[in-house]
DNA sequence: CAGGATCCGTAACGATACTG
DNA sequence: CAGTATCGTTACGGATCCTG
């Protein structure tokens, strides 16, 4: 745990920085969030994550499944049909990153009473 | 764009998401998991975070304070002096990004040849 | 229905200069 | 040394239109 077993991590263009961002990114975590409960189809994903545009998610579908964490199967059938769910691998960051914003969730008032007592002792 | 009529956590507007975003954050990341190790100066934080601009450290240091994870201790010395250290909830927050650091880069190999196998299968 | 292509505004970021 | 202020750029995200 201590930075210095692997300093070369403590750097900005790291190679895990990217997937980092990608799973921990505004609509990657609820996309990862989403497809943990069960597979979606494209529009319910839009539906339930609620707020995302079609364009960011599919870019953030794309970028999921090209990191391996999401698998897409497109039926070939008329009307499209295609289904996003986690990889195995999928479902161990899914999981991670849910746990974390779980804990977050957890430490909320914790957190917004340290910005209130940071706030007042600004405010003059 | 109506986000109110998402049901569940599953929303963009989540309240900790801006936590969530502020500790994965490019530079938070790296910020926390260098306070992990120890407490730094600011300078010190410059040269092992690597990278970063005054403004974006400072940046991401005010946040990270005034959500109560980074404690800021300004001796008032000429020349000045001060320390960063994490809270005790900081230092748990750091922990949780550390590990699921980690466990990325545990995986990367997979992801880079999830990667190669995304790419190749749609060069053609 | 699923997504590509395009246009465009904002705000995040970096570099620099300046201050207590 | 530890920041703040200002400015220019970029890239991210949203809206819209279009297609298989």
């Amino acid at each position: 745990m201590t930075v210095s077993e692997a300093p070369n991590v403590n750097r900005a263009d790291c190679p895990s920085r990217g997937v980092l961002e990608h799973v921990t990114s505004r609509w990657g975590v609820l996309v990862l969030a989403a497809l943990l409960d069960r597979p979606h189809r494209f529009s319910e994903l839009r539906r339930e994550v609620g707020g995302v545009s079609e364009k960011m998610l599919a870019q953030t579908l794309q970028t999921l499944e090209r990191d391996g964490f999401v698998d897409r199967d497109a039926k070939p059938v008329i009307p499209p049909r295609v289904d996003y769910s986690l990889t195995p691998v999928g479902r161990e960051v899914a999981e991670q990153v849910w746990t974390l914003t779980r804990w977050v969730e957890s430490k909320l008032d914790d957190v917004f009473a340290a910005r209130s007592a940071y706030d007042s002792a600004r405010a003059v």
